[in-house]
DNA sequence: CTTGACTCCGTACCAAGGTACGGGCCTTAT
DNA sequence: ATAAGGCCCGTACCTTGGTACGGAGTCAAG
């Protein structure tokens, strides 16, 4: 079997060595102090640790918010609230991103429509608008 | 009447000093020649202009595509079919921007949901999931 | 025993859209 | 005439999440 070098990990998670590289700098993950030779080897736990934040990130956590929820993991309390607030919390969150992206294609169409109705050779009504 | 100096057009449309030194370098506003005493003078168009790049900004362009928006405005030919493609395009992007979120909107209720039917003193539900 | 692939580490760089700093000059009001 | 505040310019820094580079050491296969 071949041995948790920092390539292997970054392959069977699916990400860069670079990448993980990264997360060790933002301690997301722990470095291995057990060395093979001159290479680092990593525990199997890492493997799953780094597809946590890559499934976290997918949801729109920060990377920042990530190591919160990983601290979370590792306390033994109880934490699962906390974890699901954060997520009701993240969840409010994007969809007030979602409004105000809304916002923005309701008035793109609106100013797609006035395009529409305009007379020839007047003024581009999008242009003009944005001068307001 | 106090002079266009760069302060007076950050005020009037709202932004820092910073900003229109900003946009002048990213080339969005021409820079005035015509110097009053040491201080350069902005023609009365600046303000408009600055007014101009924030909506575009708010509606979701880039400074890049306002650039293009810019010199599509200062283009004598027919422009406003090409204005009105891409405030189509823009809307278009959103959306699928807005598509995304909302499927993280809605893997992160049913994550939280799961964490209301699960047994006490069983792994937290998120924490498990997000490791899969 | 050499070649090629991998690893180590520090550091620099990328996008985007600014924001901040510092030294020096200018302008205006008192 | 002097102090406060504004302006000039170049440059560095910020955020987020990585990506790239370079030189040196190392490991496994042929």
């Amino acid at each position: 079997m071949a041995p948790n070098t920092i390539g292997q990990v970054a392959r069977r998670a699916g990400v860069g060595v670079e990448t993980i590289r990264y997360y060790e700098r933002r301690g997301l993950i722990q470095q291995p102090n057990d060395a093979l030779g001159a290479y680092r080897e990593y525990p199997e736990t890492v493997v799953d640790r780094v597809r946590f934040i890559r499934h976290a990130k997918d949801l729109g956590f920060t990377l920042k918010e990530i190591a919160e929820l990983l601290s979370l993991r590792s306390d033994p309390r109880d934490n699962c609230a906390a974890v699901k607030a954060r997520a009701e919390v993240k969840a409010r969150d994007i969809e007030a991103r979602i409004q105000h992206l809304e916002r923005m294609v309701t008035t793109l169409r609106q100013l797609a429509h006035k395009c529409e109705a305009r007379e020839a050779s007047a003024e581009c009504p999008i242009l003009d608008s944005l001068e307001g």
